[in-house]
DNA sequence: ATTCACTGAGGTGTCGACACTTTGCGGTCG
DNA sequence: CGACCGCAAAGTGTCGACACCTCAGTGAAT
């Protein structure tokens, strides 16, 4: 459809995909269909709702449609994509409660990764974290919303897996990437960045005073002031999106 | 739903496959062979590390590779089946680690539940999980381990749909259905069934009086409850577990 | 004009085949 | 006796083919 190759984004939107979907080796006729198809939907080169029929795919792939029909399963699994059967899949669109939902659960969640941290982190990992934070403000000021955007995602990468709970980075890495696309407009939205960096920063702080319940709640916060920002932008009604 | 108790536990939990997959309709051979496929392993006719290749299973099915391969992809996103690259598909071990992470993640994510349910639930609501109480405690008393585990899944699937959010409900699933070997192990152990009636009619109490920090700090127990019991059981050392 | 059966073009689900990779086994050599 | 090499058996990844299903469009009947 859009053939336009996506500048820096697609590259990390790109190693994510392979990451969360457990196919680091990344060789593999389905792993290439998977993150292609995926980065397009993520960065917006397809619309929710668009058809995705296997013999298209496999014609513009080059490849049969079997890998083509495995990608797209693969897709599902992580949300990106409808199937049901004998039907076209379509790239899945999420009504503004899903998103709300989403978010309820994601804050939640992070509740949790950020007692954990205050529980099990050694001053070495907070140093860590601050290091990822540092390159944060310096992206804010620099005003790269793409380069913060990613940024921020490792900074919260980096948390969870602070916990050494698998079964909670599995979840967080799941639901993160159906909102891939949903917070990085969350971050686009002007003074998001600034109000952003502050929020880490106390955040931090928080977790150098060992300090759980604070840290819980500044984290859920920050989530949840994502969503709000969302809310906000009215990017929910100007599109499709069924109720 | 399902009017007459659970006879064979194949069913059953045949029925929660299918629910839990969004393959409702439960016509095709995919379907067919995930059922019969995640069944043994929940069952135990498999054991963990055991192979599971695709063209035995073809052969078993009478099909052709491509409906079991698919299959055996569906198993792999519900944690049932490892599967890498040019190798054997294989059906899960799960360490007493993961295990742990598990029973964490879950407790987490019920409090969220159970905030919710005082939040939202009108006393019609609570009605219906009294109701379902009340098989619980039946159940119990008749000593039927079987029927108490399944009507225990459904106390939990019916407090999920309450909340009314869909992605609380499809984490949870997913997360229940890889923990259903383990949970049914866990309600087996002896004075489990009645320590746990006694707790979900706390756990109800709550909900009538809308105290939703007791009504999350109960359910967190009941969960972790469960998980204690497997520590005791001793079960993760009979097996070929990794610590 | 509206409805509805029909149809054919396009897509999905499944199959059997084939090349490549892994694995288990036997023989060779230190 | 054990380590190493190589080969055959077994299994995976991919392919093209084909039967069946879906759906939009046609045209006839109301």
């Amino acid at each position: 459809m859009n053939p336009e190759p996506a500048a820096r984004p697609g590259d990390t939107s790109r190693a994510e995909l392979l990451r969360v979907l457990g196919r680091e080796h990344g060789a593999g006729l389905v792993d290439e269909i998977v993150v292609k198809v995926g980065a397009d939907i993520i960065e917006g080169r397809y619309e929710p709702g668009d058809d995705l029929n296997s013999v298209e795919l496999a014609r513009v792939f080059g490849t049969s449609r079997t890998p083509v029909r495995e990608a797209l399963q693969a897709l599902q699994r992580e949300g990106f994509v409808d199937i049901s059967a004998h039907r076209r899949p379509r790239v899945t669109t999420q009504s503004l409660a899903e998103v709300r939902d989403m978010y309820q659960v994601r804050a939640h969640l992070y509740r949790m990764v950020s007692r954990c941290v205050v529980d099990v982190a050694t001053d070495r990992d907070l140093a860590g974290l601050r290091l990822v934070q540092t390159r944060l403000h310096d992206a804010a000021e620099a005003g790269d919303v793409d380069g913060y955007f990613w940024t921020n995602v490792e900074f919260r990468n980096t948390e969870a897996r602070l916990t050494g709970n698998a079964t909670l980075c599995r979840l967080l890495d799941n639901l993160g990437l159906r909102m891939l696309r949903l917070r990085h407009l969350s971050l686009s939205m002007p003074g998001r960045m600034a109000e952003s960096v502050a929020d880490h920063e106390r955040l931090l702080a928080a977790y150098d005073d060992r300090d759980a319940d604070v840290a819980a709640a500044l984290t859920a916060s920050i989530v949840l002031r994502g969503l709000r920002a969302i809310e906000r932008s009215g990017w929910m009604t100007s599109r499709g999106t069924v109720t």
